[in-house]
DNA sequence: CTTAAAATTTAGACAAGACTAAAAATTTAT
DNA sequence: ATAAATTTTTAGTCTTGTCTAAATTTTAAG
């Protein structure tokens, strides 16, 4: 049985992993979750206790198997619920992450397994993330940070790193969404900042924002 | 803010008011709630703290209009909730309520609003239990238990006191579902047995059936 | 290589929700 | 009307998850 707050600390730690395959850092969970160090540590050591963590003091910690399957479980649900929220509950990209938070800790093999069906078994989120099937399979995509284009090319759209309802909003905005069509028309040097072709519409757009969309190049 | 336990223990005691008005027994909660007299106490006099429950010293609570609109809301949610499970995602009507008892606690005014809609505000939920709107009313239905039934008569059921899936699945065995027409053939003064015909088969069913299930006379 | 800084862990405390055992109030029965 | 039984409350403890402050370990700098 693990608990509502183990699987949130679950959840972090995967995402802290994912990057790099290094350990995570108690201090880089505890400000993930928003607690204290200390807090942190605790929680390790429940985690450790009941399998799900690799744990040596002062070394950070691994997510096991079990641990890292927990973990995906927990994502796999947050992102059908989210799909479900904007498929047939007519709420917008930017209205989910907080509602999927809360569900995605019900208990019910069946409810998950109905709500895939019942979605017709997405293979992304409303933010174009991945969603992991039952086994705890997520297939990796080979998107790319819109920062990382150096020349005048064109891509796609295909998802956001940063799912706040600030920038979702300012996509919104600016007619970007997933499968839009992006052309990159150049990037300046000095502030990194990227003039684009959006819709026919030029738009200039800060670092800020090229860091955070994922795109596919044509 | 109202926690989960909180909006569990607002349930139990909306729920033993229910019968009459009499203030509810610290005892009959802790009973409902499957714990202790002492664990009830420490609840109550957090209810009362915030104003969700009128409580006297070994005087029993009454729940204040503010702790009635927040059960009901819980009520309300779970009714919701056990409609999708059965509607949508192919659940029997004794599936539901363990997952609904999760489901109920979601926090979202926005997502109960449009559950509501999605699945076109329905009136009753899988076990014939009147689902109250989101102001808080619930309609007042005229039914009553089989059991009071005493001469030959023809009814419809409405609805089931008792909703374990023990007592569903016996339900299910006989055919027997919420709008099946129902005729009382005898009641057996000894035992309160009663012979019924349902969909042309004669049926002998038990005083325990028969004080759980609710009927409407045609 | 030694020390300062940063990260991590430990120790002790607290709030929520539950429990046991004992005390107090209420109800029931004689 | 009073004793016995029952109900309710209190007091003290436990667990989970959090915190602060202090101690320890690791890392980084000179």
């Amino acid at each position: 049985m693990v608990t509502l707050s183990e699987e949130n600390y679950l959840k972090a730690i995967y995402h802290l992993a994912k990057q790099d395959k290094a350990s995570v850092s108690t201090n880089a969970i505890a400000t993930k979750m928003l607690t204290k160090a200390s807090s942190a540590t605790d929680m390790i050591k429940k985690l450790a206790e009941k399998g799900l963590v690799d744990y040596q003091k002062y070394q950070g910690v691994h997510l096991t198997e079990k641990g890292r399957f927990a973990a995906v479980s927990v994502i796999r649900k947050h992102r059908l619920w989210e799909v479900f929220l904007v498929k047939k509950l007519n709420f917008s990209w930017d209205e989910v992450h907080e509602v999927a938070e809360q569900l995605e800790h019900i208990k019910s093999e069946k409810l998950t397994q109905q709500l895939d069906a019942f979605l017709d078994h997405p293979k992304e989120d409303p933010h174009g993330d991945p969603i992991p099937d039952c086994e705890g399979n997520l297939p990796s995509t080979q998107k790319i940070l819109l920062a990382q284009i150096e020349r005048a090319e064109s891509c796609i759209c295909v998802g956001v790193k940063d799912s706040t309802s600030q920038f979702l909003q300012y996509l919104d905005k600016h007619n970007i969404a997933l499968g839009t069509n992006i052309e990159v028309l150049s990037k300046e040097s000095f502030d990194e900042s990227m003039s684009i072709n959006v819709n026919k519409h030029q738009l200039t757009i800060s670092k800020e924002v090229a860091h955070n969309l994922f795109v596919k190049i044509n």
